[in-house]
RNA sequence: GCGGAUGUAGUGAAGGGGUUAUCACCUGAGGUUUCCAACCUCAUGUCACGGGUUCAAAUCCCGUCGUCCGCACCA
């Protein structure tokens, strides 16, 4: 444990000295969870970025989109934010404990989600409420543990409150109308969005790991729950994920996904085919297979909307860490913003296989007799009469209209009527399953994997070995001396790649060759290229692979090519 | 949020009521060198911030902020 920390400690330092990541505004004093990226880790990160909107725009049937940071408050409290943010806490005031309050009153009050911090005190005191520590009973005020950051939206007085989104995915609801016209009515179809999301955390620790202001990245992918979902699995039939179920319902165990689906281990085949996806891109960037496990959240842990959830854990220097949140959502977001606005265009069509013939008797009202007795109310009280469930055979009855009032119906009043309609299908709220992941924390765990601490000659050595699709800088171009023109022909070489779309390079000339070479290594530079007299002659280079140092000539133009095609490996 | 520890160049450390704050590595310039942190010379850069005590504060005191550990919390 010391030995890990140990080199917790070396690869922080490191990441600080090469401008990888640093603790943002330290001249300042520094802000607890905010952190910069550097030179190094900027490119790194939009590389990341990259690397996972390509994986999932791979598939066909997603679609990119990009929504506002700054969120009315009316959306966060239809999906369930606001509430479930607004914690309070009570501290005992003999142990100093802190404790939600709505956990401390649970069963003095149907619903203590819904009370304030003064209601709470009340019933604290009332019920004497006794410290589940120290058992003492005196108890500080409670105070709202808000996790949003609040803002207002306009000048002045009539600001309209909002907050700063904790999550992207409400973005994606948002515009279900959009995506649902985009695929021409057709589900399944998903949307990806990267973005920042912020959270007011009351002690941000652990370098990267928990953030005040953090790099998300979001899938919503909309399904329809009565169809059964066809995936492929063949990709991953020889591949077992390590699996650790909700302790209530299973111990850890290997298999694969197709396996833990069928057999109900992962409760929705999407749910697991996201697994399996999530799991090709997060080894695809680096990430060390072996130490990555797929984790199901228990009952109480869940978050407010999800019905079935798997984390994807990695494991580093913190130990296993939450990196990404693979939830199955039903149709809680969609449900809970059609009824907080009324908007009927969050629902999508499903066609029956045959049109429905609907036969309905209803009770309708003679119109000779209906107009006289009810005037203007007429109209409202056929439209009742229409809608009624239940058809009696008992005269005089109620009959409740929309508009608050009702009326009394004598049996002469109406008759009964048989309806015939065809349906050609329905409407339905559907179901989503959400991949979420945390850009930063795989970040973090990309170079907790790639940081490689060996030994060259009795001194420690360091290499960074990230794979070279997500490599800030893709190749170190490095002059053996300053002189005879070698830099100069160094410097053009430089200017070229950095031209060339997609490919980075940088220049380093001083020290010596070894050194450069160090140099490169630490930040994970994949290639580097060394011009030497020979190069004057003949143009030639000489490129380095990082991570076995050998070496062969190259000419520019052909090194340029294959490292835009990705082709260079395959030349040693 | 509470308790404990702590904050000195880019990194890691030593020191400490007194005039120019020390060391190593790193970085930069020059020299040397025909490919893996070599060597020589020189140089840049630091006492977290704010207030107090004092003739004098980087040093003592208070506060703030940050960091680490424990508790609590953790879409």
């Amino acid at each position: 444990m010391d030995g890990s920390h140990a080199r917790l400690e070396r690869l922080t330092s490191m990441l600080r000295r090469r401008g990888v990541i640093l603790p943002a505004f330290e001249i300042h004093g520094g802000v607890a969870g905010l952190f910069d990226f550097g030179p190094i880790g900027g490119r790194l990160r939009r590389r990341l970025k990259n690397s996972w909107l390509e994986h999932w725009m791979s598939q066909g049937d997603i679609v990119e989109i990009d929504s506002p940071t700054i969120t009315p408050e009316s959306v966060l409290i239809a999906s369930g934010h606001v509430g479930e943010f607004n914690d309070h806490m009570s501290e005992c005031i003999s142990c100093e404990r802190a404790y939600r309050s709505d956990h401390l009153v649970d069963g003095k009050h149907p619903n203590p989600d819904i009370l304030t911090a003064d209601e709470l005190d009340a019933i604290i005191a009332e019920s004497s409420i006794h410290c589940p520590s120290c058992g003492a009973t005196d108890w500080k005020p409670a105070r709202p543990m808000n996790l949003m950051f609040s803002t207002r939206i306009g000048a002045m007085k009539g600001g309209r409150t909002a907050y700063m989104r904790p999550e992207t995915a409400q973005g994606m609801f948002m515009l279900f109308p959009a995506l649902y016209r985009h695929f021409r009515n057709r589900l399944p179809f998903g949307a990806v969005q990267s973005g920042k999301g912020y959270r007011n955390e009351i002690s941000p620790r652990q370098g990267m790991i928990r953030l005040r202001e953090f790099n998300m990245a979001e899938l919503e992918y909309f399904i329809d729950p009565e169809v059964k979902p066809q995936h492929d699995f063949s990709k991953w039939s020889a591949i077992e994920f390590s699996l650790v179920p909700d302790p209530e319902l299973g111990q850890p165990l290997k298999m694969g996904p197709e396996q833990a689906a069928t057999e109900n281990i992962i409760r929705h085949p999407t749910v697991a085919w996201f697994m399996a996806r999530t799991w090709d891109f997060l080894v695809g960037v680096g990430i060390d297979p072996s130490k990555i496990r797929f984790r199901q959240h228990e009952g109480t842990e869940m978050a407010h909307y999800a019905t079935d959830c798997w984390d994807a854990e990695i494991q580093g220097s913190y130990g296993w860490v939450e990196c990404v949140g693979i939830a199955h959502r039903g149709c809680y977001d969609l449900a809970a913003h059609e009824t907080a606005t009324g908007d009927k265009n969050l629902r999508a069509w499903r066609p029956y296989d045959e049109p429905m013939i609907v036969d309905k008797t209803i009770l309708a009202g003679k119109g000779s007799v209906i107009g006289p007795v009810f005037r203007d109310k007429a109209g409202l009280v056929n439209t009742a009469l229409e809608e009624l469930e239940v058809l009696t055979s008992e005269f005089p009855f109620k009959l409740s209209l929309v508009d608050g009032t009702s009326v009394t119906i004598e049996e002469d009043m109406i008759e009964e009527k048989r309806i015939q309609s065809t349906e050609h299908g329905e409407w339905f709220l559907p179901h989503v399953v959400e991949p979420a992941f945390g850009i930063d924390r795989i970040l973090w765990h990309v170079l907790d994997h790639a940081f490689d601490e060996s030994e060259k000659g009795g001194e420690p050595y360091t290499v960074l070995r990230l794979n070279p699709s997500i490599a800030a800088i893709d190749v170190a171009i490095l002059p053996l001396m300053e002189k005879d023109g070698l830099d100069d022909l160094a410097n053009n070489i430089h200017q070229t790649i950095c031209a060339t779309k997609n490919l980075a390079s940088y220049y380093d000339g001083s020290g010596s060759i070894g050194r450069r070479y160090a140099r490169a290594d630490e930040v994970g530079v994949p290639w580097a290229i060394t011009i030497d007299h020979e190069s004057l002659q003949n143009g030639s280079v000489t490129i380095r692979r990082r991570d076995d140092g050998k070496q062969m000539r190259i000419q520019p133009d052909d090194l340029v090519a294959a490292l835009a095609s990705d082709t260079i490996s395959a030349l040693f």
